[in-house]
DNA sequence: CCGCTATATATCGAACTGATAGGTTTGTTG
DNA sequence: CAACAAACCTATCAGTTCGATATATAGCGG
């Protein structure tokens, strides 16, 4: 599923400028399984435009850069309910953190510590926005991603909290070694 | 953590081709926090060796392509542990499954019924995956990434097998309103 | 009044993907 | 045993996407 299709996606659930289809994809409920920067937002929408999947209401504000507001055509409805009959791509996956986990063995243990601490952190900013998200309306795709990104993020804090002995005593056990 | 740097790490573990670097990145433990294609990975090697932090020796082979065997060198080395102290940039995640799920209401039952199940056999096959990287060797830090592995796979099994109803239920309910 | 954050548009070089090309060896199966 | 598939190995390239940056204005706190 490519940008486009996840800018149909969200304007199905509403009209909106690129700046907040990017704002979804960073602190909505997009966030949990997509993300893209403006320069593959701008363009995309110019050529769903373009096709006529989806409107462009300018509103012409005092001293400002006018608003483009986007609107999802009959036409794009139908060509989202299309793409999502297409099979699903498999997930993509990148992290920096779980790099460094590999390859602690080249890390000063401080910084090691460091590191896991941050990203407990992270997993409590993200299940704090995914509380937030959770108030009002919800559709079972929501309740179900709710729940799937709370029981995530938990699993990861609890996790890290039990299992960070193996990566710092490792440390301290090649230390022992090499003191000998 | 670009293709660059992973590739220099898993260099750091041992001398291997091209395509050994994408295999291990698809099969083996770097498939846990990165993928990265050919089209990436031969430009990366290429200009690692001009830059003499990688070597190339050359395995003339009967009536194939030669071998390209890269050997990290000892500047190679150090510059690998020096971007490991540069901070970690947030994880990447793009999952079609989960936008899948969240724009469900869209969906033919039959079909979220069917990624439903081919998505717990893809957790199975990485479950076994997993099991068969922790035959033999162990370092911590993938002592660490194998149970990461299996919980965060486990977990997600499961979640699917409890909570699967709620999405297929509101399906159900849609269908008894309409029906009014 | 300075710096910061939020709103909003947009571009651009660099990085990366996904598909394709090209050729050999090894294993399997009808 | 022949046909076929899968693994091995290098490599390119069009198109997509990232990350940083530019440009403006409003509003808030120090």
């Amino acid at each position: 599923m490519d940008v486009r299709t996840v800018c149909l996606g969200i304007l199905s659930r509403g009209s909106a400028t690129g700046y907040e289809i990017q704002k979804a994809m960073k602190e909505g409920w997009p966030s949990l399984f997509f993300e893209a920067s403006y320069g593959s937002i701008y363009p995309a929408l110019a050529k769903l435009t373009d096709e006529g999947l989806v409107t462009c209401r300018e509103e012409t504000e005092v001293g400002r850069p006018d608003r483009k507001v986007y609107s999802i055509t009959p036409e794009g409805d139908q060509a989202f309910s299309q793409s999502l009959l297409k099979p699903l791509t498999p997930d993509r996956y990148r992290s920096d953190f779980l790099a460094m986990i590999y390859f602690s063995d080249s890390l000063p243990p401080a910084l090691l510590q460091k590191y896991l601490d941050d990203r407990i952190r992270e997993h409590q900013s993200e299940l704090q926005l995914i509380d937030e998200l959770s108030e009002g309306d919800q559709t079972p795709g929501e309740a179900f991603l709710m729940e799937w990104g709370r029981r995530i993020n938990q699993l990861c804090i609890e996790f890290i909290a039990d299992n960070r002995d193996v990566l710092e005593d490792g440390v301290v056990v090649q230390q022992a070694e090499a003191a000998e």
